[in-house]
DNA sequence: GATGAATGAGCTTTCATTCAT
DNA sequence: GATGAATGAAAGCTCATTCAT
């Protein structure tokens, strides 16, 4: 008879794919996914050796797996749906807000994303093509909706939607990662705050004095 | 008697430094710091690894070293200072247009230093604490004095300083690395006024600068 | 009480020893034992690893069981007693036809046995201290009876019957392992009659049988 | 400055690869390409693992150059070229007595080639095809020329070629490996006389009293 | 100074064997 | 009886580092 129950069985196989995929990942945000060893990663996750490779087949399958499962780009595009209703001033905000709390709670994952991209350029590519891309013109389209075609022709909204997204990414990393917190002191709403109202005004231009 | 003066040696001495630091940046940068070999460096600057081991003790100083040489950050307060005469639309675009000639020419550097960040995380902070901190407070000052108190109180000059910074270093990561320009097609002039212009209007708010 | 009676029991047991054994020679002649898993066997014989190790306490008890169930040898003195009421010329041309057939039959032993014999020499010594020496001492006799003591000081009767063998196993090692039939296109009757007949026109010698 | 003068350089590192060959070939014989670890045939050659792998890139790698170097089959043809200007009947022994030498000389290799032909089938194949099967070709147009066509309508010269080589191999193997000559003592020129002898008169059939 | 042959620790991966269920 | 998850020793191979020349 099996350890576990039929029944349970895919839970708990699913269950160790889980628990090996989230060592993995912390230990390679840590030290990098060369310099991690798989006896580290099995032994963060309570394994052997042995049993690991019961579950994953190669160290690049579970490279491959970790990315797959905690991947931050398609929930861009689930950022962005949120905010439909919304008026344009609190849809900028609330997007800031949530891309920011979405780093937060992957913190691990944009540290390994960071590290492997150079080394994995053709899967950043695919990545940048299937996810970035797309996600990069949905929120262009929804600028020229709310700021309309003209201003389009004055700024780039491809690179105006980009760049917020850069401003997020660079402050979270600083502000979170390497403690310039520490030194030079603001609170988390002040930056989101400031990220949106900047970027608010920004892409809305002089508007209202241009005339 | 030597047979070259001490001088000589000397320069002799750096000259073989520098060679192999840059020969190490770049192949660093393509294929990651674990995953290039010492024989590879040594060949790549045309000498055996013996020799390579004459300059440097090992492979983590040579990673220091490269790191120390070639660092990004001191270069962002001369481009801060390059700007002092110019209007503060001016500057700013000055900003934005150098911030991105200088990754431009640093491109190895900045996949490197992207790379071996996660696994350099005090270094990192030591250099946010010395370099990004300063910079970051020259800018803010600099706004402050261009922009008022007052919309101070509104927005985090501090902020806003280094959102702009993070916008041009993932507008050129997406750009120039992942070949996004494939797929939105922007070039760089219309990049970086766009960045500028955005956050010109975003840090001035509803319009006027002090003046 | 038992589930099935003792006889029905050991029954079962042997034919699961059987199926184990003869899955396992399979896959040995294939692809060698070294390299052929236990795991891989379990499967060809339709069963888990666990159960396997209910009928053969180690890899290596699984292939002495092996090679003492399908032994070759013994067979040959088998061939050899079937021919005793045929002429001279009829009982060669028929010990030969049957060492083919049987090769044939038994190709993935001839494969393992070959692959095997020089890890196991002692065990090889054995099988031919046993069952090569005798039968090649019948072979001898037979021809001794067959063609006088005379010519048994001419040449050697152990020799050239050893000799036979080697002939046939080789040829059918080359034609239908190694493809020389794609090359040397040559049917399996003219081979066993060419063998046969230079064969017998060979230990006869200049001409005529004793009769 | 190199360990050994550069003109010595090649000759060393040659001399270094046939020690390896060498202690590869001892060992492979012994207990099997499989399972015999580089590490052990680096400790049999006096050098470390790392050491073993600068002169051959992989095991594989070492396998093919073992086989290459002491290839047995291209020597039949030199086998062959010998016995030109000989007698039908020295030739014959000439050959059989060159063979089983040529073998005796090569005793390692024999039992490596015996162990590892079910597993490198194709290579084997690819031997047959360029090696045995000329070889073969030449002895059967040699018989031909020798015996005439008509004898070579009656029985196979190729099979008959072939057959001799497979007597010899086999008494050798039973004979050296087995150790039957403790059994069944017969000495070497009584084993390859009578090979020969019962070839000769097998090969020209009852033809001299036929007529 | 310069070299590259030599080393061995350490990596990823496999697999015979065990044992709780 | 039967299972297959778990183990860990051992394999092939790489590479940072040393050192005799």
């Amino acid at each position: 008879m099996p350890k576990v129950a039929a029944s349970e069985r895919d839970a708990f196989y699913e269950g160790r794919r889980t628990e090996i995929a989230e060592a993995a990942l912390r230990l390679w945000a840590e030290g990098g996914f060369d310099a991690t060893s798989m006896a580290a990663v099995a032994e963060a996750a309570g394994i052997s050796k042995g049993t690991l490779y019961l579950y994953f087949p190669s160290k690049q399958a579970l490279l491959e797996e970790v990315l797959r499962r905690y991947s931050l780009l398609p929930n861009i595009q689930n950022l962005t749906a949120n905010l439909a209703g919304l008026s344009f001033e609190d849809a900028v905000h609330g997007f800031v807000r949530a891309a920011w709390r979405h780093l937060s709670e992957h913190r691990d994952l944009v540290l390994l994303a960071l590290r492997e991209l150079p080394s994995n350029i053709d899967r950043a590519r695919q990545a940048a093509e299937h996810i970035l891309v797309p996600a990069n013109r949905l929120i262009a389209t929804y600028l020229e909706q709310q700021l309309g075609a003209e201003r389009g022709r004055e700024i780039s909204f491809i690179v105006a939607g980009r760049g917020l997204i850069g401003t997020v990414i660079l402050l979270f990393l600083t502000q979170e990662m390497l403690g310039a917190g520490r030194f030079l002191p603001v609170d988390e709403p002040q930056i989101t705050d400031t990220i949106a109202q900047v970027f608010l005004h920004g892409v809305m231009g002089s508007g209202e004095t241009k005339g």
